[in-house]
DNA sequence: GTGAAAGCGCTAACAG
DNA sequence: CTGTTAGCGCTTTCAC
């Protein structure tokens, strides 16, 4: 394991010269710079990250705190995170609050605890005052994704808008009777995600002169389980069975697919169903979806946070980026079969 | 931002004493220790895991290397990982190589080049001779999740044994005819997995004198939708129905039970289906499955790697780990039905 | 354009 | 049990 000091003697240069030629600097004559090179490549020199973090005050390590990482969401967000900081040159260190309990707690004192990172993505958390205190009083800067946080860049989906948007697309084919899934309280926590849409939903449909019936909506956990078990509920009804259900997750949405086919009805004819996300199974289900692209959104959290760590490059915008989605029509949505009410 | 020096003059101690009480050595009255302690939490001090890093040469930081982020198994191995590491206070850096094309390169390369990581965790992955050279020559220990790794601990479930106790299953319950969906041979670099299981199926099949039919194996990709592609050609052939099929992962098998509904069969009773890995809708689905527990393996794949750093401790078993597995019997497999064949 | 030297903040002998 | 003193390996003024 060569050192700079090594490399110095090889190239018959100074240690201080080494570190110029190879961090790019440009008071380096070509041909030194050469020297240089050559002498890293020959010992097969590295920089140890420590020393050069130690010396500069950064590390090139960025951390994420993720609130789940078995859902194909989060970890969608991730990835995208992930490939574009590494592309960048920047490490990632992954904080999975998934356990619930200490484990946020502990967290965010190990990111106090260790100036390992230089700055920190939040995904779907919505941090309390004192995290961002702690954060911010360290100089890092963080950057949320998935709503608001005070202070903070933050990118989001426009959830009021998004599933307006899905159950416009129900009401336009002609639905009026439209159930909803929507997220159980456990979701509230998440920038109110769960109430957003749900006032989307409601909005829609007021803004067409609908009144919101209330036995058409359904709590459940953003799981297919769980859509499942809601969607046989709404669609056991045997007096206001919907005709389109509108769920607040591609999962739930899912769910809700497979319940009414076990109770025989078939989707479209018999019931539409309409989600959010764009879920990988989404496309095989023909499930028609408002896409929200978490790849994408990771990619670009990543990129906000490169440009507040490179102040030089700094491209000042507004502190709330919004995020894009789009609705992808697919097979589970069509017009009301009119041999039904 | 309070340094080690901070502290130590509040104290009224020097710096090595903080030093050694707030890491808790042995060599500090009980006194001192309350003093350090009580000062450091006055000024909110942390110690920068930097210069302690440079100092002591280790980083407490463990690189973990994987194949996919959005996969279940994955995301699930690495949940385990994550969390029994920050448990023993160890940040967990991630590697994903689901970009493919150069992406490997560069994060071997990364790992050599920063002594960011005191060990590494490859999840799946069969690494290069040159790739655990690397590794070993900068003395750090590898841990292997999923197959044998030349010279390196690892953890592995035995394929062959788990695809055989899935055919005997069916076998048992008085299959003959038994279809296999197998993994394709985009599969095979990660330890010959798809052969593996197909060599389990096939031996159960001989050493009950049952002849392997070739007709009966098709070949996906380990999705929902590649097993139903394949059951779809499985279940249609009008002459040698299979009453039982065995996919080599839940998701294929899922994908199977969703093929037989959409033809109009039922499920157990005109064909049975069983898959691998007990995966988070198995149950939902009534899936049989031999379940492999991804999270378990996560975390003895860090618990390995702990050993491995701290000597003292050390328990040195044998150099491959069988991981354990279990038959998960649902309510998708059961005898064949008298009325067919 | 290049070198000398002073740290970055902590830990680990070595004394006492 | 505690303090002194070297570094860990790099970066960065400040001179030349």
């Amino acid at each position: 394991m060569p050192g700079i000091q090594a490399v110095a003697e090889l190239a018959g240069v100074s240690t201080a010269t080494v570190s110029r030629a190879l961090s790019g600097k440009p008071n380096v004559s070509q041909k030194t710079r050469d020297a240089v090179l050559a002498a890293a490549a020959e010992l097969g020199y590295v920089v140890s990250s420590n020393a050069s973090s130690l010396a500069t005050g950064r590390t090139r390590n960025i951390g994420v705190v993720v609130p789940f990482l078995t859902r194909w969401f989060y970890a969608s967000v991730l990835e995208g995170a992930e490939s574009t900081l590494r592309n960048h040159g920047y490490d990632l260190t992954l904080y999975n609050l998934a356990g619930g309990g200490d484990e946020r707690r502990s967290v965010f004192e190990h990111f106090l605890l260790n100036k390992r990172v230089d700055a920190v993505i939040a995904i779907s958390l919505e941090l309390t005052g004192g995290e961002l205190q702690g954060l911010l009083s360290m100089h890092k800067p963080v950057v949320g994704v998935g709503g608001p946080l005070p202070g903070v860049h933050t990118l989001s989906i426009d959830d009021v808008e998004v599933a307006q948007l899905a159950t416009e697309h129900l009401l336009q084919l002609g639905h009026t009777s439209i159930a909803h899934i929507g997220g159980n309280d456990d979701f509230e926590r998440d920038f109110h995600l769960p109430t957003n849409r749900r006032i989307g939903y409601e909005g829609a449909l007021e803004s067409r002169g609908i009144p919101v019936n209330p036995s058409l909506f359904r709590a459940a956990d953003f799981t297919i389980e769980g859509g499942y078990a809601a969607a046989k509920q709404l669609l056991g009804s045997p007096r206001e069975r919907p005709t389109a259900i509108f769920a607040a997750s591609d999962e739930m949405a899912i769910g809700a697919i497979l319940a009414a086919r076990d109770m025989g009805l078939h989707v479209p004819d018999d019931v539409s169903v309409v989600g959010i996300d764009d879920h990988e199974l989404s496309e095989f289900f023909g499930l028609t979806t408002v896409a929200q692209f978490p790849q994408l959104q990771g990619r670009m959290a990543a990129e906000l946070l490169l440009d507040q760590l490179h102040p030089e490059t700094r491209t000042q915008g507004a502190l709330n980026t919004a995020l894009p989605f789009e609705l992808m029509v697919r097979s589970s949505t069509a017009r009301p079969s009119s041999g039904r009410g």
